[in-house]
DNA sequence: TAGATTGTTAATCGATTAACAATC
DNA sequence: TAGATTGTTAATCGATTAACAATC
């Protein structure tokens, strides 16, 4: 239970999803109902599971509502994380409506965005604020979590504030890869990457 | 040669990036160089180079223009890929005007939507056509590769009737995974899976 | 020749999986 | 007891890396 591995953290969440999906009367999953739901070989998933140091129960399987707990507690997402997106264009807007993102523990707090036209503007019910509150609202603890969609040119100034304010971790879907000093967790999400990969199995 | 592993396929596009990006005047760049811009290790540039079965040159380095022709070789951007954008949403239209696309070879022509109002809008130079059409224009070969942008409800039938008509590969940005057949490239993009990842480094 | 850097080997590390005793 | 399924071991697989001879 020291730490576990990057493999097994990003099937957690394949994990969570099941569990969030199956029918109130499901008491219990097995190993194999998770396998098949999350892609993965069923011994690879007692292995994850017993690496949290949860345990099931022989000839049952595992407790739909404790496992439940157990993962979201290991994410760091048994309380309500509050997160801010960092401009309010197509993609900004985009992802401040996904609704998603709510049900999964995740409280969008914030929009920025530099255009002065669109402050005040509501985007479901988060206001749009100007890009220049986002430093002193981080270091307020306002937001934990930031997803960056801004453009290109200034994804890395934005990332180098938010972090100097202390931001605990960044998500980049802007079209630009960030540098960021060790230690600062970050995930960059970029379309041509994307494509490009794809393009070679496709 | 045979075939590339995953974990280095992962990594060609980040090559590509980096040069793409050196100065003009610069001919070859060394495997320490390329290890630096992907974040790895040089030896596994190397190896990957050698897996390419692209050749550098002892005491100098690798041909910057040889090495991003091989790369767009091998990840089939050679000539340019047609890629459709399904629904246009603030999600789809944030995706068709992101102009990297172009710039690395993705020519976008064409965007779907259901809602009738919309058809014929233009999102950058493409017009809106309405979503039927799309199952013909992909069996036509209007594209090649497809990039869902529609809600979660409508993803696994899009997905389906896409890949009906014989698309190549899938990037769902849809907040839903859809299940395909063996054999279908896919990547699935979601935002609640990335900020749960995050938030347990975080 | 001296310095730089590749290409490859061998070692290591990390992750997956088959198999099966334990046990509900 | 019989059937199901976990928890864990050992084997295997895949990927990374240090090290260094080859060679520009």
């Amino acid at each position: 239970m020291t730490e576990l591995s990057k493999a097994t953290v990003a099937r957690l969440p394949r994990y969570l999803r099941l569990l969030d999906s199956v029918r109130e009367s499901q008491a219990t999953v097995s190993s194999e109902e998770l396998a098949v739901a999350a892609g993965v070989n069923a011994a690879n998933v007692r292995r994850d599971l017993s690496d949290l140091g949860f345990q099931g129960t022989r000839g049952v399987g595992y407790s739909v509502a404790d496992l439940r707990q157990r993962i979201r507690k290991e994410l760091g997402i048994e309380g309500r994380r509050k997160v801010a997106i960092i401009g309010a264009g197509n993609l900004g807007t985009a992802l401040a409506r996904y609704s998603g993102l709510s049900q999964r523990g995740f409280d969008v707090v914030a929009v920025y965005d530099v255009d002065p036209d669109r402050i005040g503007e509501k985007i479901g019910d988060v206001a749009i604020t100007k890009m220049e509150s986002a430093h002193s609202d981080c270091l307020g603890g306002l937001f934990d979590m930031a997803i960056l969609a801004v453009p290109a040119g200034s994804a890395q100034q934005v990332a180098d504030e938010l972090i100097d304010a202390g931001v605990s971790s960044i998500l980049n879907f802007a079209p630009a890869r960030v540098r960021v000093p060790d230690g600062v967790p970050v995930r960059q999400v970029d379309l041509s990457t994307e494509l490009q990969i794809l393009s070679y199995y496709g």
